[in-house]
DNA sequence: ACAAATTCGCAATGACCATTGCATTTTCGC
DNA sequence: GCGAAAATGCAATGGTCATTGCGAATTTGT
């Protein structure tokens, strides 16, 4: 029995090669399932004394397991099991008190929380494959919502796809003059709905491209052409509703994108970073993990 | 769930000596609470940057708490922060799909939960009163974190309050010459920061407008003429970071701002909306609570 | 049984880490 | 304003880390 989910345990042995593994590593293997903090904080000579191997053992198992090295096998185990204590701490349902401050950070709990709920149900590796594998994508987002539409473009660019924001109608109409087969248009709608949105959603459809539409509300007309509807809740406390909810999952959605290809994705955002340094426009650029 | 939050930060308060911190190890401090998460797993190097401190003062910082020095520190809080985690998640350990959709997601629920559980602390409510006070406020956020930017401008003009974004240098050089006494800047800064961002703030300080700042890392140049920093965890998964906690944290600051003059944000909304009816671009426009 | 291939341990190596002495800067008390 | 004390930055230093080349040990195939 080990202390793992199932679900890590099922991906880390999905990642052990065909020809399997010696004893030795196998043994640092079980110690990752078995022991999962220590694998969490522990350095390689920690864990390679729990399995009884040589430090190197370590190493040259995560290398097997197709991870650069310890440092990046530990990383994932750490986001992964870190991700399976934490999500059920915060995303329960809260009751709205305090502080207006509070109270709005709280709706933007629950309304993520009841999206990762039913992220299996949204088909968020579905967009994904679909912008991956377009020529274009144009990302129709306007009014207060641009935001999510221009974090989702931006991110989605920084990763090399070719996705525009079209952000009001003169960009649109130029876009929309562009798409074809083989095209995405991506809408993106909270509260208001507006008609040119919907006219972009027709128009794309007619010229042939897929459609996708990520909304809190279905709307007929919204909805009729899009092979897949992302729904996200939209509320938010007083007089506003939230975006919030809809920047985690866009930001979700690039994840997705970023994993489809992780190589072409990495060689993307480094061609990009090297020029901002050469553009010197900036007072600090951290560095990418 | 709450009370955990409030029992890491109250601990770790009260080894706070007498004498109390000097403003760089306070500034350690504040980032220990704000990104727990990052003080659990980054070196002395990583936390002494996200302060904005050299790496001795992390160290230093640790030793005045009453620890040897770092790893002790960071051990305790690794301890209390894992049980703080799992103390609500006794019996039903979480199944990870091991999707990067619901990693993200799942980053996401843990950087707001953070914030929900610091909100207290972090003096929503003093920006929210400094911009319904001021005579202009001038947001400044550029790149992709300009979302939030255009995010907490759009409201807050629609709830009727003079604030104007800036999200380029041409619109940041002619907003900056017409501030002044009695007005506000708020500059929007995550994981890059760019140089003209630190211009802005040293401007509106010496024309005498107040400063205040949302980031995620506190640079020394960023901060040294701001009056109040509200720290935001920015931490993503695979290649980005998020913007969704400071998104959520912008909302907030308008929640707190609509409720300064409830009345009067109403009025200012129904106006708004009293035009959008009559320009008709929509189709559908649901009704405000 | 032998040779080749693979696995694994040892140890050198370079990178990164945390700590601390010294110097500089800032703050505090008079 | 000045001097002393405290805070903080810089950089040297020793320690630990992960990785990899080489050789030893083990396994595999003929």
């Amino acid at each position: 029995m080990t202390e793992t989910g199932d679900a890590v345990e099922h991906w880390l042995r999905g990642r052990v090669p065909e020809r399997g593994l010696k004893p030795k590593a196998a043994a640092v293997l079980e110690v990752l399932l078995s022991q999962p903090r220590r694998a969490c904080f522990g350095s390689a000579a920690d864990l390679a004394e729990l399995a009884g191997v040589n430090v190197a053992t370590v190493t040259r198992t995560a290398q097997a397991l197709g991870f650069a090295g310890w440092p990046a096998l530990q990383q994932e185990l750490r986001a992964r099991y870190l991700s399976s204590l934490s999500a059920s701490d915060v995303a329960e349902h809260h009751e709205v008190s305090g502080s207006p401050a509070l109270a709005s950070l709280h709706r933007d709990l629950d309304g993520i929380g009841a999206l990762a709920r039913r992220v299996a149900e949204v088909d968020v590796a579905g967009l994904a494959t679909a912008i991956a594998s377009a020529g274009r994508t144009l990302v129709v987002a306007k009014g207060s919502y641009a935001a999510v539409g221009a974090a989702l473009t931006h991110n989605a660019r920084l990763a090399g796809y070719p996705v525009e924001l079209a952000s009001d109608d003169a960009d649109l109409a130029n876009a929309l003059a562009r798409l074809g087969e083989g095209d995405v248009l991506l809408a993106i709608s909270f509260w208001r709905l507006y008609q040119s949105t919907v006219l972009a959603t027709e128009q794309a459809h007619a010229r042939g491209a897929r459609v996708f539409v990520l909304t809190d509300v279905a709307d007929p007309a919204l909805v009729r052409t899009a092979e897949q509807v992302l729904l996200v809740p939209a509320e938010g406390v007083a007089f506003f509703p939230s975006l919030t909810p809809g920047l985690a999952l866009a930001q979700a959605v690039v994840a997705q994108l970023a994993a489809v290809d992780p190589a072409r994705t990495r060689a993307h955002i480094e061609a990009a970073e090297a020029q901002w340094l050469r553009l010197g426009l900036l007072h600090r650029q951290p560095r990418r993990p």
